[in-house]
DNA sequence: ACCTATTCATAAAA
DNA sequence: TTTTTATGAATAGGT
């Protein structure tokens, strides 16, 4: 399409190389929004000159869908995770890929692809920090409710021991010798302050 | 360039967006190639249907290349991290991308753009995993640990019962029928057994 | 999938 | 780079 046909083949002259490039950069880039806005599908186009210029184009949602494509791709994959973990999986890659595309759809720039993978990355970095987050606060919730079981139980323990204490007083004034002997020896085998090492 | 010019706007008919999908898609991929072999340039071009399939082709290392473009974009980044996030982001990032790299420069198949998001995803995905599975692990054992706490003093809690019925027990021969009424009375409203609803 | 009239992309030149 | 212009290439609509 030119002045006469060309054969696909490295242009050696490096002027008339880089005058090629830049039409057919431009042109390829036209073509992929064409048919993106055309056909309704997303295109992303990268193009990394030889002297290692990088140039890109995209547009619709391509992320998203790409990850949408994996998703369903590997839909087998979390099926074999137990159910909590799939329902936390399910919520935050929806999380993730509701983000990533409004991201895109906000921003307007080139370079969008090579700002997606950086971006990909900052979201799974995210993604991770939240899902630490949440599995956190979730285990601290259950520790701490252990940690407040655990105080009524020693605050029962007391209240136990204390009722045990007052009935051995009771008890010195109703009890002969002998019988007083016998129970003291038992209660401080048993007493329970003695023996839960795990609380001290 | 048809028989007549076409407005670059969402094509309605469905059959005829399939076909010009079909044409343009190979054109664009054609053109891609093209222009790498003629100007020795990477290219990748992406592209997602509306039904959702994914259709790309790549020359050259462009994935390499555009991760190093990556990598170099983003030492500054890496440095505002704290030291610890800072030491384990290096040591997975390098991975990540001595990884890619290998798997890019093994592989000679095309498509490796998409290959390249969806192995970048497992990446992020499987350290995603392997950090719950380490948090989680740690957690269940401080939760072990507590639930272990807790028969413990479950356990006190049932000898210091039976020590008061044993007490109690032994009460009845000796008091009398007074002190015994008083002492039933407190007893019912501090049983141990009716006031720890947490342990049902 | 193939045809072909027509538009589009671009090689060469500036 | 971008513009101009002549020409080859891509493709819309029809089969």
């Amino acid at each position: 399409m030119g002045r006469r046909k060309v054969e696909i083949k490295r242009i050696e002259n490096k002027s008339s190389r880089q005058v090629t490039f830049c039409k057919r950069r431009n042109g390829l880039i036209e073509k992929a929004r064409q048919l993106s806005v055309l056909c309704g599908s997303s295109v992303a186009v990268l193009i990394v000159s030889s002297t290692g210029k990088v140039y890109s184009s995209s547009s619709g949602d391509i992320m998203a869908k790409i990850l949408k494509h994996y998703e369903v791709q590997h839909a087998d994959k979390l099926k074999t995770l137990d159910l909590t973990e799939k329902t936390q999986n399910y919520v935050s890659l929806n999380e993730l890929l509701e983000t990533v595309q409004r991201k895109i759809e906000a921003a307007n720039v080139d370079n969008i692809s090579v700002q997606s993978l950086i971006f990909l990355e900052e979201q799974f970095k995210t993604a991770l920090s939240l899902t630490r987050a949440r599995k956190t606060e979730l285990m601290m919730q259950l520790v701490k409710s252990l940690q407040e079981k655990e105080k009524l139980l020693r605050d029962e323990n007391t209240v136990l021991a204390s009722q045990l204490a007052e009935m051995g007083k009771e008890k010195e004034f109703l009890e002969t010798e002998d019988e007083r002997a016998m129970l003291l020896e038992y209660s401080s085998g048993n007493n329970p302050r003695e023996t839960l090492p795990l609380l001290k």
